[in-house]
DNA sequence: AACGTAACACTAACGGTTAGCTTTTCCTAA
DNA sequence: TTAGGAAAAGCTAACCGTTAGTGTTACGTT
């Protein structure tokens, strides 16, 4: 049994992992993300390859390195919203702050490099759906909801669609503004579970 | 300029390319899709490797070998529905029919080993997104339909996530059933495009 | 102080994919 | 009919992400 420790050692996991992340993402900007090979990584990191691939499961993986905190960030929306406060607003103004976030200059560069690239943008999508996946099972845990299962995931994924369809249109807020008025037509519109 | 064919040359390029779906798609059924190399399949499709990767993009594309039949099926229920046919049903109609396509028996093996296959199902939710958009371009085109360029992608997204959330749910009919009023309900909300 | 183990390193390989180049096969225009 | 052009296919050799196998170091515990 492990306890208590002195947290050294985390410490110093936790560096190695930062070090290599802001080392790959400070070569993919510079040289571009195809480029850049995982050997280069690991070296200026100073690091194994073996040790890169034991903090990230893939290339890819260096470049979403928080998308935790996105999931994390949905999912709370559903669950630590106001008690009786309607599910469908308290979405919209997560996904709103999350598209802000991308869609801010600092994140620009980023998120250019991610388009240029089919690996990125594959990874990208893949990301999206465990993200709904996340987004439904919370939503079907909600006990003031009474909806079925099937419409708890649609609704996520809708939901998840307004942030992608948002991030890539020309005006980010005003294409919300369209999208989230047919999610909450969608939502009046979910029949309640079968009760059996 | 090149011109009139006899056609020869053409119907040994698609002999090869059928030749090696068929090879690749009996090998993973019998060994497994991790199990089989491109190496293997290329030998016993009597072709070189180049060439294999000459006719698929990648090892994932051999199995989603008819993939733009599902793309203009969807695009063609847009295009081609009958004068004045409201949208939504008659997406509705093409996509049942897929979900049956997809869930018959004999499309069984493939699914499962998909299913089974983190690269593959990867893969498969790509392919989606690329049918959802060719979706929304049809959609956006149709001058009968008095929506916005937003409100035809979401529709788009809205219909493909019907599709694969069918697929993936215990009773997938019933599923479109509960998703398709949900669908019907967000186009209905959504806004006509703006006149500038 | 000694042991267990998590973190990291090293080498070598595997498997998908591509570049570079040659050969074969088909089409067509002289 | 044939010569020339080009598409299709072939071969070799490599690139690159990723993993297995096997130590080694550093930390935490007893």
């Amino acid at each position: 049994m492990t306890v208590q420790q002195s947290g050294r050692r985390e410490r110093k996991k936790a560096a190695t992992r930062q070090k290599i992340a802001d080392t790959a993402l400070r070569l993919f900007l510079e040289r571009g993300y195809d480029a850049v090979g995982i050997r280069d990584v690991a070296a200026e990191a100073d690091v194994a390859v073996t040790t890169l691939f034991s903090h990230f499961a893939s290339k890819e993986a260096l470049v979403f390195e928080q998308d935790e905190d996105f999931e994390r960030r949905l999912t709370r929306a559903v669950t630590d919203r106001a008690p009786h406060e309607p599910l469908v607003p308290a979405l919209r103004r997560e996904i709103l702050a999350l598209v802000r976030h991308c869609t801010a200059d600092s994140a620009a560069p980023i998120w250019r490099m991610i388009d240029a690239s089919p690996a990125l943008r594959k990874y990208d999508d893949s990301v999206r759906l465990r993200h709904a996946e996340a987004l439904a099972a919370a939503i079907a845990a909600d006990p003031t909801l009474t909806r079925s299962e099937t419409a708890a995931r649609t609704l996520a994924r809708f939901v998840i669609d307004a942030y992608s369809l948002s991030r890539e249109a020309p005006d980010p807020e005003a294409a919300l503004d369209e999208i989230f008025p047919m999610i909450e037509a969608a939502w009046a519109a979910a029949r309640p579970p079968h009760l059996t």
